[in-house]
DNA sequence: TATTTCTTGATAGCATTACTATCTTTTTTG
DNA sequence: CAAAAAAGATAGTAATGCTATCAAGAAATA
């Protein structure tokens, strides 16, 4: 699987590109870790620096503040979730089959997890599921959005909007349809790991790997019937 | 429509009882039109006791914090809407009617605007839209859950998942599909105004009373499809 | 009615956060 | 090698998120 591909990111999302210096780099990557750790409602940038032995206004020459490095992560995880979509289903014609695929690219199932790159997807994955909404939840939205912010989730979006036309021509509801599949993708994951009586999706036993087998059945189920409904 | 219900609050969401006071409840009044005014985010206790011509210490006695505050609303309102469920759906027997009926609710369709009481009802469900994940997407979720903050909303799903079983007994996500439902509403009617390339439901003319009738058809489509597929 | 208790007001203070500014040193690059 | 750019180091500031204390007024109780 690709990781490594160079991921051309939005100007707006940064001061100085984070791509261009081993400093930059070890910001991204940190800061990934930092907020998997604490999360980042706890995160600060002089923490950050303390974790990375550098100084927080070394950081703030990268990213204008915490919020917006939260929104370059998210950014940069829709990106790289949408080329592996297209990785993964070029070769296919059958749209069916391509949903299907991105059933399991939502969940970060089947994934090698040799990690060839300095970005660890599972601790990214686990950051968009618990904080990405706060990235758009805000009284800024309107602002971020002209700033194209949310190219990278819109974009997604409408790949999988396409997917579903594809399949259904005359589908009304493409684009709501994709939106709902991958934000229930995600908090259903985090309700089945943290108020499970919200789910039909209750761990096996505590402290065992979550299962999310029964969570893709669920999607799929709630895909294909309203795909196929008459 | 019953607005001035007595709603028991779980003891863990404040220090004092808010609804034992006139102070109490005037926090609870204002609390939601700041947030509605300016956001969570922006809101702090001290701004909140300046509208109220209080102090910033007055307020603390109540509530241990901001957060602390916004899981009381939004408690408040999920035990306001499961008794404007039971209120409306006690003399039906179709479950597919008591269906409909929260459909509607969740998009406070056809409600009597006349607030009789202090909650501005309109403005807490702006909250909810945009805050009420904040509530639990945090470090201390289980924490929190287990002094049963969350339970309202608990309950509330538990209610839907009850009347989705009484429609079909034999269907395997009942309370998935409830916290779906709830969910989708909320982040497409957040969607739809705020990044409604996201949505199929882009508002007719901007400035205009946004519409949800389609956004109702939406969730109809998507919850029946899914109750009534094989 | 007197008194104790409860509630609120008023003021102060403190550690942390979220930056900004400046200056020096190091590294890169033309 | 010179000039420019990046990073390190240190300071400082306004706002935030509290906590503490004490006095005044209101309400409950003896």
């Amino acid at each position: 699987m690709e990781y490594s591909v160079t991921i051309r990111m939005n100007e707006h999302l940064f001061l100085r590109d984070p791509e261009g210096s081993e400093l930059g780099r070890r910001i991204v990557q940190q800061g990934i870790l930092l907020f998997d750790d604490i999360g980042v409602e706890e995160a600060t940038f002089k923490k950050l620096a303390e974790r990375m032995g550098t100084k927080e206004a070394s950081i703030y020459r990268y990213f204008e503040n915490k919020h917006r490095l939260l929104v370059y992560l998210v950014a940069w995880y829709w990106q790289w979730l949408e080329y592996q979509l297209v990785f993964q289903t070029n070769n296919l014609t059958d749209p069916c089959e391509k949903l299907e695929r991105f059933l399991r690219l939502i969940l970060l199932k089947d994934l090698d997890t040799a990690s060839s790159d300095a970005i660890d997807i599972h601790a990214l994955h686990r950051i968009v599921i618990r904080e990405s909404s706060k990235a758009y939840l805000t009284r800024h939205v309107t602002e971020d959005n002209r700033q194209q912010l949310f190219k990278p989730y819109k974009d997604l979006c409408g790949r999988i909007a396409g997917i579903i036309l594809e399949y259904r021509p005359d589908y009304k509801f493409a684009r709501s349809r994709a939106s709902s599949l991958i934000e229930t993708a995600h908090y259903q994951t985090f309700f089945m790991q943290n108020l499970p009586s919200l789910t039909d999706f209750a761990p096996i036993a505590s402290g065992q790997p979550e299962d999310t087998t029964k969570l893709l059945e669920f999607l799929r189920h709630l895909l294909f019937s309203s795909l196929n409904g008459k």
